[in-house]
DNA sequence: CCAAAAGTGTTGTTGATACACCCATGT
DNA sequence: ACATGGGTGTATCAACAACACTTTTGG
């Protein structure tokens, strides 16, 4: 599910950390924010200064207000800590073990959310949570279920992305075959042949290709491409089928 | 299907027709339930005769214990209505949308369970509730949502049925080829190439051939097959893909 | 010139697709 | 005999994997 969220928002909610009661009692929501640097995906943490789970890391976290949808609630949320909107946002399934948190019994709503790394340092400078990427396997031991909501996020994810083309969230707009066959590899975990990458991608005509290209690289410089959702929709209303 | 209530159910829960506040205020379960009749796709629904909804159908819905994971109060509730234990069951989503009912703010957490139609025939002739099979593209307008729940969950049984062989659990122990391929059909709504299918079905080895043959059919009696989740089991481990 | 990545070409194999055809059985 | 579904065989084409090769650019 993408959708927009406003500049102005409607309600600020007290941070994860609090133990202050949902409108909602007994649902909260989390969400798992995956970007791409570089080389390696990544998780962003948010550290909890306070309450039971003090000095540790979880995934983000909050509660949804009584007049609104979940997955609205999860936007908003998102909106506060990043400052991004127009982020690809899917919903999960609800978490609803009675024994995931100790104290109380409440379930949540998991979400993951795909960032383009550039919007993200550009935008969330501020924020009230302090917050981290880690690399996907150098998270640590996070609290409550969320060791559990972030493997059951990365399997989604590994499973959405051979059937949409959703991992060029992840990218910035422009991007080299390369970079997007790196993203490709991470996320699945596999390796891939590049002339037999270029091929498939290429076949698709999914791409645009831009008359530009890199620079200020040592090497050779690569054409840039950019994913065109117009061009997506057309093939799909065609019946067009991205199978990775 | 209706008549006298027995049997030793664990929790006997209030029906999801009455006003009933649950346990934890605000959430409910919600329970789609396929099954695969000689040639159609049909799903179970539940008449709903007190409360704003009466007179109308809706899926089976229910709400959690506290002391219970809402997965297995889905299992529960199930049992409740059919009688069935064991079942495959999967969970969609949270459905949250504030106005998805109109007199208070509950969200539900949807489910799907595809069950073997002789064993509820066999089973499920006791019930508080009245339901009844209707062919999936027969569906009345439902209460609530459950319109929409019941369409996400056919995408997602569509989806799923095509990377995990879960279609199993729609027929009977025993089956022959063509009736899982019409199985197939119905359910992604293509038409199939008899000669092709069995190549390809027989060439994943997943199914076991039985010294069996059909009886009482006015033409040649085809071979029996069952399918094997131990052999299922043994192939994933050694990196097997199912996909159909 | 070399390193490093960009980009092209070739070849063998596999699997999907579209058929045509024969077999067994009850009415 | 014929209708109905069971079951086999085959030719063609597209996709994929593996790999070798050439090109461009900065240092």
């Amino acid at each position: 599910m993408t959708s927009s969220f406003s500049k102005n928002i409607p309600k600020i909610n007290t941070p994860v950390t609090a133990d202050s009661k949902s409108f909602i009692e007994g649902i909260s929501i989390d969400c798992v924010i995956f970007s791409f640097d570089k080389k390696n995906l990544e998780v962003l943490l948010v550290h909890h200064a306070i309450g039971e789970s003090a000095g540790r890391w979880g995934v983000l976290g909050g509660n949804p207000e009584l007049d609104e949808s979940i997955d609205n609630a999860a936007l908003r949320i998102l909106y506060e800590l990043t400052s991004l909107d127009n982020i690809y946002l899917e919903q999960l399934k609800a978490f609803t073990d009675p024994d995931r948190v100790k104290s109380e019994r409440v379930i949540t709503i998991g979400y993951y959310t795909l960032v383009n790394r550039e919007d993200y340092n550009i935008k969330a400078s501020v924020s009230v949570f302090e917050a981290k990427w880690f690399k996907i396997n150098e998270v640590p031991d996070l609290i409550f279920d969320h060791n559990e909501i972030l493997s059951y996020s990365l399997k989604q994810l590994q499973n959405r992305v051979r059937q949409a083309p959703i991992g060029f969230n992840l990218l910035p707009e422009k991007f080299t075959l390369l970079q997007l066959m790196h993203l490709y590899e991470e996320i699945l975990g596999i390796e891939m042949d590049k002339s037999n990458f270029r091929r498939k991608i290429l076949h698709m005509k999914l791409l645009v290709e831009l008359d530009e290209k890199q620079k200020d690289v040592s090497h050779r410089a690569a054409k840039l491409y950019k994913f065109d959702p117009e061009i997506y929709k057309k093939l799909t209303e065609k019946g067009f089928n991205f199978e990775f």
